[in-house]
DNA sequence: CATAAAACATACTAATTAGTATCTTATGAA
DNA sequence: TTCATAAGATACTAATTAGTATGTTTTATG
């Protein structure tokens, strides 16, 4: 890794770091200069505007971190209903970045360019569509096995299962993490009774 | 009503408008202003910033159209289920005004300024929490009437539902109106269930 | 009608914005 | 070492922003 390729990364990933707690719009390019030790001269040569770094932060940035945490552990999961459970325990409860005032990365991205940004609505699409096939093969599969009902629709019950965090993230916003406890409570509810008796 | 306090509306309602559809921060006094007939000296007279214009949209543009929409349908309900459940079906097929596109003016001013701005967050927190207590205590009374199971936590799923809300309207944003129709068949069987057999 | 205050209009300001023009320095191959 | 290019630095620009200063017009009330 030369040091161009690493100032570009920095680039990206402390301009995450910002849209992350400010917006996209919110963070000027001066922000994310000026927090860190990069110039203009430096940021316009490696993009040529704002919104080329934006997708490539949330190419480069955003989708590697959601394929780890919300792809790899489901496709070995030997119980789908558990692993999925798990999953929005740990995505919920992991306070180490993620900060329940600004929600989740990609939802509050959604939320403020999918209608502004024709490219950012596509790529975002594209890694929310992976969680949810993630989840639905995942069901699919657990179906077969025996442990989740033959009457359960994997691929509606993943796009009400994402649509829910998405929301619970937002709701976030507004009460606090506490809010997650409760939805956390329901959700496993609403996730054994896809289970089979 | 006089001339003066109309124009004030006016700003309130124009300003809702173009809130909805660009967000609260990328809309710009300067576009509010140009797309009525109304100057820069009539907006500062009647607010003193762009902060006081935008808390006064929430509580007077925003927060009776919650009240008509979210609250009145559920308090003369006789079964809480199927009014929450049509009541989700209204909102998520009323293309008159509201767009997929642009998500729930609601959640999507949550999602961008929550964290941004106090008076937002705790105007919008009450909203949201008007809501999750009207459908709450519509079950509570459900469960009473022995429609609904006993076993059911009536805040619990409020909060599950509305937050279930949130996200399918910012789903919608990515993937377009289609998505409301697979959520809506989930959130009828997710409601069944919660029905005395 | 007179007049004071309310309601609005116009022209500005200072700060911030994305982006550019032009420079200097670092790096790697011959 | 040389030198071309990659990488980065500096100083600008034009547009947009929220907000202000200072005007003019409308409206209600005595």
């Amino acid at each position: 890794m030369n040091k161009a390729t690493l100032t570009r990364l920095n680039i990206l990933q402390k301009s995450f770091e910002l849209v992350y707690k400010n917006g996209y719009q919110a963070t000027s390019i001066d922000d994310i200069i000026a927090t860190m030790k990069v110039t203009k001269g430096a940021f316009f040569y490696h993009f040529k505007s704002k919104d080329e770094m934006g997708l490539a932060m949330v190419k480069e940035v955003m989708r590697p971190g959601m394929y780890d945490t919300l792809i790899i552990p489901l496709v070995a999961a030997e119980d789908p209903l558990t692993a999925i459970y798990e999953m929005m325990e740990g995505l919920l409860s992991d306070t180490l970045f993620f900060d329940a005032r600004y929600g989740c990365p990609a939802m509050s991205m959604i939320a403020e360019m999918a209608s502004v940004n024709e490219s950012f609505r596509e790529e975002l699409g594209f890694q929310v569509k992976q969680w949810q096939e993630a989840m639905s093969s995942s069901l699919e599969n657990g179906r077969k096995k025996g442990i989740v009902k033959q009457e359960v629709h994997p691929g509606q019950v993943a796009l009400f299962l994402t649509s829910g965090y998405a929301g619970i993230r937002n709701t976030g916003k507004v009460f606090g993490r506490e809010v997650y406890d409760v939805y956390l409570k329901e959700l496993k509810i609403y996730l054994e009774q896809l289970r089979c008796d």
